[in-house]
DNA sequence: GCTCTCGGTGGAATCGGTTCCAAAGCCGGA
DNA sequence: TCCGGCTTTGGAACCGATTCCACCGAGAGC
C-alpha cells in the first residue's frame, strides 16, 4: 500500500506538496501539480482517510440521528436522504436512538475528538446542537440554527380534521402518540392541535375522551380504538397521527364487524408505500422528498453554501377510507 | 480533550503502560493499574478512536454489506442485527448496494488500510471475502468459508407448492424475480426450483408460461399477474416469491374483478409485516431473528470464538389468500 | 555474593496524513 | 546590481494512539 511519502519520492518532490496536490491548494504549480498526479496514478495511490482525519479531526462520513430507523415512515425519509450520499460516494453512519442515553451519547460524540463532516437529525427536537461546530439539517424537526426540512404539522392536522368535518363527520377522534415521550417527538401533538382548532373553529365540540394516545405502534392503536368504539359516543371517523395507527385503527373496527368507511371513516397520516396498497385515505406528507431535499441542503453547506428552510406541503389522498357518516348515525 | 501523554503524567507512569491498562494487558502489575485507573477517572480521559486506528489498522465498528436497504424484509432482518449491535455499543457502517460498482467498491475497501472489526452479508452471494482477514457472517446467503445463518430456499419453496397442491390446487404459477439479476441473488430461483421439484413430484405438468419474473417490486409482479390472468389458461393459485410481489399479484387480481381467495389464490413469501395486517397466507421465515443471531454470531466470532452456521426453519402461516379452488374451475 | 531470569516499565519509533515555517527561486523596480 | 516581495517548495512537528526494544530490579540458584 503506497503512502504519501512514497508518491512523494516518486514525483521527486516534498511530502508538503503532495499534500497540497490532494487537497487541491491553489500553491502548488501546473507543472509541478501535473508530475505528482502522475506519480500518484502511476502507484495506485490513495490517501488513507484514517490518517488524515487523525490530523484534521475530522472524518469524511456523514452521520444520521434518527430515532426508530426500521420505522416505515423512517425508511422512506432514508431512502432520499441515501440516494443522494450514496451519489456523492459519502459513508454513512447511522444512530439509532431509541432511548435518552442514546440520544446523550451520540451528541457527546459530536464534541468528541472524531468528528463527521455532516450531521442529518430525523424528527428528533435535539437542542444545545448549536454549539457543535459542524453543518447541521433538521429533517421532519427544527434544531435552533440549522436548515430545516418540515412540515407544519398543526396546518396539516387541520386540514385533516377538516376534511373529515366536509364529508359529514362531527364524532371525529384522535388516536396519536403518547405526548410525554422523553424523546420528545412534537408531530403527534401538534397535528392533535390542529384537529382541535379544526373542530373548534367549526363549532363543533371536542368530546371527553375523543383523544386517545398511546404508543405509535398497531397493536396500540389497535387497543385504543377499541376503547374508543366502546364508549357510549361512539366516533363516525378516527383520525389517527400515522398511518401505521390508522391500520391499527381499521383493524380494530374489522375486529368488531364494523365495516370501513360504511361504518366508520378512517384517515391516516404520512401515505406511506402501504397506504397505497390498502387504500388507506391519508394526509400525504413528501417523506423521501425529504430526505433528499435534507442531505442535498447539507451537502451545500459542506460545500460552504447555506441552504434555506423549507416548510413542504401536505395534501389529502383520497382513496377507500373516508365516506359521510350513515345517515342515522351522524 | 485529555490524551494519553496526559495520563500518563498525571499516574507518574509511561505511555506504553497506560496503553497497556487500556488494552488490558496482563503485563501491568495492580498497583500501577490502579493508579493508571485513577488517573484516568480524574481526567475523564477517553482514548480517540482514530488514533487507535491509525496503529492498529482497524476501526471498532462493524460494517453490513446490504442490498436495497429499505426492503422490507431486509429492514426486518437489520432490526435484528441492530438490536445486538446496539447493546454492544457498536458502530454500524451501512452499505447499500444496488449494484456491482457498489459492491465492488466496497470489497476493495475490505483490503484497503481502514478496516472493520467485524462483517455482516445479508443476501449478497460475495465471493473472494475468504481472503479478507476478518470475521464474516452470511445472513440470508452463503459465502465460503464464512458461518452463515439461512433458510433452505428450494425446500421452503417447495413446501409452499405442496401446500397449494394439497389445498386441491393444480394450475399454479409462480411470479418471482428475474434470474439474471446482476448482483446473482439466489432465493427467488431456489425457490421457483422447489415450486417446480413439488409439481412434478406431484405429477402435475407446469405449463409454459406460468413461471413469470421481473424486478421485485410490486408494480412489476402486478404487471406479471395481468399477463397470467390474460393467458388462456388461467392459474387458480399464484406462489409469489417475495410478499410484496404478492401484494402486486391480489393487487392484480382485485382490479380484475377477481376475489382472492375465491377466484384466485395467493401465496407469499418471507412474512413481513404488512402480511399480518392484510391477511396474506404465506411462507413465513425468521428475518428479525436471522439478523439477531447473524450479529451474535459475528459477536463471538471477533471475540475469538466460533459460531455454527445455522439454517432456520420456515413454515407456513395459514391466513386469509389462499382456498380450495372452484369447483368448476380446479 | 554473583549471576541469571523474568515480570514490569519507560520511551522511541511508527502509523499516514496536514500544516506551519523557513527558505529558495523568480520577478520587477530602483 | 541589489533588494523587496511573492509564489512555490521542502520538511519538521504534530495528531494520539500501539508496540517493540531496552533496561531496571528483585528473587532464585549456586
Amino acid at each position: 500500500m503506497a503512502t504519501i511519502l512514497d508518491v512523494a519520492r516518486e514525483a521527486g518532490v516534498g511530502v508538503g506538496t503532495v499534500s497540497r496536490v490532494l487537497n487541491n491548494s491553489p500553491q502548488v504549480s501546473p507543472r509541478t501539480r501535473e508530475r505528482v498526479e502522475e506519480a500518484i496514478a502511476r502507484l495506485g495511490y490513495s490517501p488513507n482517510p484514517l490518517a488524515r482525519s487523525l490530523s484534521t479531526g475530522r472524518t469524511d462520513a456523514i452521520t444520521i440521528l434518527v430515532p426508530y430507523f426500521t420505522t416505515p415512515s423512517v425508511v422512506e425519509r432514508l431512502r432520499g436522504i441515501v440516494s443522494v450520499l450514496d451519489d456523492a460516494d459519502r459513508a454513512i453512519v447511522l444512530r439509532n436512538v431509541e432511548s435518552i442515553e442514546q440520544l446523550d451519547r451520540a451528541v457527546a460524540d459530536l464534541t468528541g475528538p472524531v468528528l463527521p463532516t455532516g450531521l442529518v437529525v430525523i424528527s428528533l427536537p435535539v437542542d444545545g446542537l448549536a454549539t457543535v461546530d459542524l453543518p447541521v439539517v433538521a429533517v421532519d424537526t427544527t434544531v435552533d440554527g440549522c436548515v430545516s426540512i418540515d412540515i407544519d404539522d398543526e396546518a396539516a392536522g387541520r386540514s385533516g380534521a377538516e376534511y373529515l368535518l366536509a364529508a359529514g363527520h362531527r364524532r371525529i377522534a384522535f388516536v396519536g402518540d403518547a405526548e410525554d415521550h422523553p424523546l420528545g417527538f412534537r408531530s403527534s401533538a401538534q397535528r392533535r392541535r390542529g384537529y382541535e382548532r379544526a373542530l373548534e373553529a367549526a363549532g363543533v365540540a371536542i368530546r371527553p375522551g375523543f383523544v386517545k394516545q398511546g404508543s405509535p405502534d398497531r397493536a396500540t392503536a389497535h387497543r385504543l380504538t377499541a376503547e374508543l368504539l366502546d364508549s357510549s359516543e361512539q366516533p363516525t371517523a378516527i383520525f389517527a397521527a400515522s398511518d401505521t395507527q390508522a391500520l391499527g385503527v381499521i383493524e380494530a373496527a374489522r375486529a368488531r364487524g364494523l365495516d370501513v368507511p360504511g361504518d366508520l371513516s378512517v384517515l391516516g397520516f404520512d401515505d406511506v408505500e402501504v397506504a397505497a396498497y390498502v387504500g388507506l385515505t391519508t394526509v400525504h406528507q413528501p417523506l423521501f422528498e425529504s430526505g433528499r431535499l435534507g442531505a442535498e441542503r447539507l451537502l451545500t453547506a459542506v460545500g460552504g453554501g447555506v441552504g434555506e428552510s423549507v416548510t413542504l406541503p401536505t395534501s389529502i389522498v383520497e382513496r377507500t377510507t373516508v365516506a359521510p357518516p350513515e345517515a342515522g348515525r351522524a
